[in-house]
DNA sequence: CCAGACTGATTGACGTGTCAATTATGCCCA
DNA sequence: TGGGCATAATTGACACGTCAATCAGTCTGG
């Protein structure tokens, strides 16, 4: 009977082996974002922050969003976006113009400056993506590892709403 | 033949699908991540950081530890736990001492406000652990996650050297 | 029309992280 | 013994994130 540990009394509380795996987990994911980081970093004068950003311009008509889309896009909040966007801007990867449609809005250009930094560095990203993660894992790895993620985001989904 | 497609001729880069599970990876593990600070934020007035700091130190002989082991203990840089410990101190949550055996060193101290925090902030932490993270899971998953996570270290540990 | 609510975006304050430089002390040996 | 190197820890500068407040422009109902 391990199911009635004094700690556990009102509402159990996980195992040592589940804590285990549970941080194994986290830290991991934490070690890997930053080793990818670093890479990007090294490589090309990138954070991921300024890659998510550069990928979505990247890819809109003629290299252009409104930044509101743009935080959508890539799941931001709108006040990190708009300080992103500033420190972006310092470096000259993108450029702000004022919206015609909305002149409350804002357009955020992609300069060629910053779709050349943006061109430099995806190859090296995923290569360096592969490697540490595509494969380090056997393809069914990989496949429960994918499997796992949708599970938890699911989950995660459906009790923030509580 | 997709092996051959022009965007993986020198090396082979992921394909869309292997992206997409490292997205997915990688972006769950940062909703978890975000998802448990604010709930500890919320319940408790830590965060992560001081959790971890407060931990390591109620585990410790007369709750009290020389700071490199503290870093090295919870795998933080030196300069972080510096810059970390000293926004504690503003809370009294720890306080540091001058170190009787080495004049350079210092010891980093558990206060009871903090010893109080950290009791109060444990229980519903590791509730959190089990709702979003244990209970999504079914076994066969969670021992995936793990071996998963284990494996995906020890490939980091061992290229990380190169 | 126009007051008030709504929306797009920015700002400021502050916690968090990294890197490089600095301070202070300990230690070793020529 | 004292010059030089290693080590403990802190500091400063700056990037990044969140939250709450703000500002300006748009929309809507009376």
């Amino acid at each position: 009977m391990t199911e009635n540990t004094p700690q556990r009394r009102k509402r159990q509380l996980p195992t040592a082996e589940q804590l285990r795996i549970w941080r194994d987990f986290i830290e991991t994911a934490e070690a890997l974002r930053s080793e990818l980081s670093s890479r990007l970093q090294s490589e090309s004068s990138l954070s991921p922050g300024d890659y998510a950003v550069l990928l979505a311009l990247s890819e809109a008509e003629g290299w252009r969003m409104r930044s509101s889309e743009l935080a959508a896009g890539i799941g931001w909040e709108r006040s990190r976006l708009s300080h992103h966007l500033g420190r972006m801007e310092r470096r000259a990867l993108i450029r702000r113009e004022e919206c015609a449609a909305d002149n409350r809005g804002a357009e955020v250009v992609l300069t060629p400056t910053g779709a050349e930094a943006f061109r430099g560095a995806t190859v090296p990203h995923l290569r360096a993506v592969r490697e540490l993660f595509v494969d380090a894992l056997t393809p069914g790895q990989l496949a429960a590892a994918g499997e796992v993620a949708a599970t938890l985001r699911a989950h995660l989904g459906s009790s923030r709403k509580l």
